[in-house]
DNA sequence: CCGGACCGTCACGGGTTTGTCACAATTCCA
DNA sequence: TGGAATTGTGACAAACCCGTGACGGTCCGG
């Protein structure tokens, strides 16, 4: 699945170049012009990460920075930021605006293309390893041990929990039966892999429709999937 | 009155940029290169958060953790555990060392300060060091040492008394009996885990309808219910 | 020295969880 | 299309987990 990059920047024709750039090296570029389309279409679309320049019409992109941080649905969201002059990065950075990244003007789309790919990497890793767990539909908060599948409360049993756990924080990733015998189970080969399609099973029946965020992988395991 | 945040990593510059961006947000950053004055200082200055680097000089970040957590002065301050590999995660907060969170190496600062927020506001809610405290329809006073339970007096033994407070100071998180063992009992003892399910026995015995509150989560542990 | 309060351990029993298996359903490829 | 490989499903017995009552030991005040 491809990841969303939102784009946000006044002038149309580099917007068309990065968006370009990005889809080659297969990113989903999401294009917005000013302030307002992007907040929008951060709400809407959900993206992975946002670049964002820092000069737009009306609404500038500090603003923007601050009220994407300001909603909880978008506040872990990472940004970079692009500006005109280095005198200003001084000013995102010392301010703690919000922004995870800054480009300077000019620069070669393949000095963002790393820098995206760096900070992706850089949050994905680190996105939510804490308690409290949201993919989809699905709340899972493993200090409390409770799990929602759809805002109603849903009992699972500790294998359950745990398999479950380990699904949604490697999301994305397929995860193979032994991968997860190793990781859910502790021990080794003692057990059948078969069993895991068991608990598979039993998890999905108690999750209801929310169930469709876990995948079957044929030939190779399961997995969660990245909602859009 | 400015929270305290105790800084430990033995990099003296990623700690200066970390305490200067923790003082920008409005906490008051304590700093230290190693282990030993970390523990020092978590004693003499009563941090209300730790942040610990997992690789230190002499005793590294995972001893300072658990005499943290076998102190009962310290044994309930939230700790973040900073890691330079993800590999190492799984061994931090899912073998239940004891750290709270963690954040893989590199981060950003907006990063950090978000997961210290998240855990500050997810502990101050329950670590209320108050001497009086009220769930439902019990009233513990660590002060005075006395519980009510539906407006009556209950006594309890020292022991009763202590588990009841933890769990109650923790509400809604599950304690594995692992964990209650050593910040209840203290960790120099080698207790059978099954003890703690005794002395719950007891316990809910002696609250009478009010232990309703007190859940067992099976396989895991137990865990004081929030109610809303 | 005795009795009681408190504590840690243990064995038992019932209910739940779990691993396994056989079989049905599905998917994939020849 | 047909058959092989793979996965979903239902059932079941063993294993496990936890509540419970009982027991012995320690400590302390009378």
């Amino acid at each position: 699945m491809k990841q969303k990059i939102l784009l946000v920047d006044d002038e149309a024709d580099a917007l068309e170049v990065l968006g370009y750039n990005l889809a080659k090296a297969g990113y989903e570029p999401i294009l917005a012009t000013d302030g307002h389309a992007a907040l929008q279409l951060a709400r809407d679309q959900r993206p992975a990460l946002v670049v964002l320049d820092l000069m737009l019409p009306g609404m500038d992109g500090l603003d923007v920075c601050r009220i994407l941080r300001s909603s909880p649905e978008t506040a872990s969201l990472p940004i970079i930021m692009l500006t005109a002059k280095a005198a200003e990065t001084d000013r995102i950075v010392g301010l703690e605006i919000g922004a995870d990244d800054y480009v300077t003007k000019p620069f070669s789309p393949r000095e963002l293309l790393l820098r995206i790919k760096k900070l992706l990497a850089r949050t994905q890793l680190t996105d939510d390893p804490s308690s409290h767990l949201r993919v989809g539909d699905l709340d899972l908060d493993s200090a409390r041990h409770t799990v929602l599948a759809q805002g109603k409360p849903v009992v699972l049993t500790a294998t359950e929990f745990r398999l479950l756990e380990l699904l949604l924080r490697r999301r994305g990733r397929v995860q193979s039966r032994e991968r997860l015998l190793t990781d859910v189970w502790g021990y080794e080969n003692v057990i059948d892999t078969r069993t895991v399609d068991t608990h598979m099973r039993r998890l999905r029946e108690k999750l209801g429709p929310s169930a469709a965020l876990l995948e079957t992988v044929r030939g190779v395991g399961y997995r969660c999937v990245n909602p859009a």
